[in-house]
DNA sequence: GTCTATATCTAGATAGAC
DNA sequence: GTCTATCTAGATATAGAC
C-alpha cells in the first residue's frame, strides 16, 4: 500500500452525507473569485488558530492576523465566530470519517487494515491542526458535532465492526473486540498529532523528521497486526 | 493484579520531585482549617470546570458557582486564574507521572505491564476530568507543563524504555519499539476519558457501566500483551 | 476571613466612510 | 467589496464594608 499520495485539503469529497452547514451554498459559481479565495485563506487561518488555542481561546483578531486580513473582513465573510468555527469543523469532518471505505467484507484483512492505518497516519502528520481541532471538540463535549457522531459515525462503526466480526468468524484473523479496535486505531494514530507536544518533549525535534514518521507508522502497524494475529 | 483499590485524589504522593508551584507552602499546619477545606473545594471545582471548558473557556464565576462560594473568595485564596490553574495541574501531575514505578528490571514483564495498564485504566475511569485537563494542556502546547515534560518525563521514559529493552534482550518479550510502546499505552488508556464523548455516541450510556469498563480494560490489556508477545 | 459593589480591560460585533 | 473607528458585553480583578 503506497504511503506517497498526499491528501488534498481543498478537495474533501463533495456531496458527502456528513455536513454541519445548513444551507448548501457550496456552489462555487455563485461566488466571486476574490470571495472564494479569501474564504479559503480565512478557513485555513482559522483552522490553525482554533487548533492552537481552542474556540474560546481564539480571538477574531488572531485569525485576522493569521489570514493577513482586517478583522472586519472575517465578520463580513462568516458573520460570527460560531459560524466560522462550524465551517472549519465541517471541512475537516469529511476527511475524518471517510477513509474507512477500504474496509469491506471482500477485502483482505491485512491489506485493508494497513491501508486504513496508513491513511490515518498520513492525515495525522499532514494535517495535525485538523486532528487537534477535532480532538479539542471531542474533549469539550462535542456540542457542535455530537449530532453527527451519534448518527453517521455510530452507523459507520457498527457496519465496519460487523465486517471485522465476519473476518474473525471466517478465521481470517484472531478474535478481537472489533468496536474497541476502532477506538484503539484512532487513539494510536491521532496521538501523534494531538499529543505531539509530549512526544517532542521526549524525542526532541527529531520527532518531526520523515524517518520518525516512518518509525511511528511501523510501530502502530505492528501493534494492530499483532492485535489481529496478522503477522 | 487487583482492579479494586480506588485511587485517593487527596493523597498524591507528597514530596514528589514533580511540581509546578514555586513556594512549597504545602505545610498544612500553617493554614487554618477553613482555608484548607475551602482550597480543596475550590481545586476540585476548578478541575471539573477547567476540564469541561478549557482555560480560556472557564470563567471565575463558573468555578465559584461549582464551589458554592462567592467569586471574590477564589481570588482571595489563589490570587488569579493562572495561579489557580497551575495548582490544579500540579495536583494532577503527581498521579499522572508516577505509576510507572512497577516497571523495574527485576519485575516480570507481564505482571508489571498489567499492573501499569490497570493503574492507568483505573485513573481514566475514576478521574476522567483530570485526564481531560491534562490532555487539553498538551493539545494546546503545554505552555505550563512543558518544562516538566522535557526533563522529568523524558528521563522517566528513557529509564523505563531501557528496562523494556532489557527484557527484550533477555528474550522475556517480543521486540517492540519501547519508547513508542509508552506512547501507545497512554493513547489506548486515556482515550476512554479524553474522547469519552465519541465512545458514548457510539456505545450509548452503557459505556459508563462497570461491565463496559472491564470490557475496555480487557481489550487494552490484550492489545498490549499481543504487542509484546506475552499471551 | 468573607463578600458586595465596582473599576478596568478585552474581545466580539457593527456602522459608516471609502 | 474593503477597512477604520467605535460600541457593547462580559470577564478578571480589587477596594472596602462587614
Amino acid at each position: 500500500m503506497t504511503d506517497k499520495m498526499p491528501i488534498d485539503p481543498e478537495n474533501p469529497l463533495k456531496n458527502s452525507a456528513f455536513s454541519l452547514i445548513d444551507e448548501s451554498m457550496d456552489d462555487d459559481e455563485s461566488k466571486g473569485r476574490i470571495r472564494l479565495s479569501n474564504e479559503l485563506i480565512i478557513l485555513a487561518a482559522a483552522e490553525r488558530t482554533f487548533s492552537r488555542s481552542g474556540f474560546k481561546g481564539t480571538t477574531m483578531a488572531q485569525i485576522a492576523e493569521a489570514a493577513a486580513l482586517p478583522k472586519a473582513n472575517i465578520h463580513y465573510y462568516f458573520g460570527n465566530k460560531q459560524n466560522l468555527y462550524r465551517h472549519v469543523l465541517d471541512s475537516i469532518l469529511h476527511e475524518w470519517l471517510t477513509p474507512m471505505d477500504d474496509i469491506t467484507p471482500e477485502a483482505d484483512p491485512k491489506t485493508a487494515l494497513e491501508a486504513y492505518v496508513r491513511h490515518k497516519m498520513r492525515m495525522t502528520f499532514e494535517r495535525p491542526d485538523a486532528s487537534r481541532l477535532f480532538a479539542n471538540e471531542l474533549l469539550h463535549g462535542a456540542e457542535v458535532i455530537n449530532p453527527l457522531l451519534s448518527t453517521e459515525l455510530k452507523n459507520l462503526v457498527e457496519t465496519k465492526a460487523a465486517v471485522l466480526d465476519g473476518w474473525i468468524a471466517a478465521g481470517k484473523m484472531k478474535p478481537v473486540d472489533s468496536t474497541h479496535l476502532f477506538f484503539s486505531i484512532w487513539a494510536l494514530t491521532q496521538t501523534y498529532a494531538d499529543f505531539d507536544t509530549q512526544i517532542c518533549a521526549i524525542q526532541g525535534e527529531a520527532a518531526h523528521t520523515p524517518e520518525a514518521h516512518e518509525r511511528a507508522t511501523n510501530h502502530v502497524l505492528s501493534m494492530i497486526f499483532r492485535a489481529c494475529g496478522l503477522e
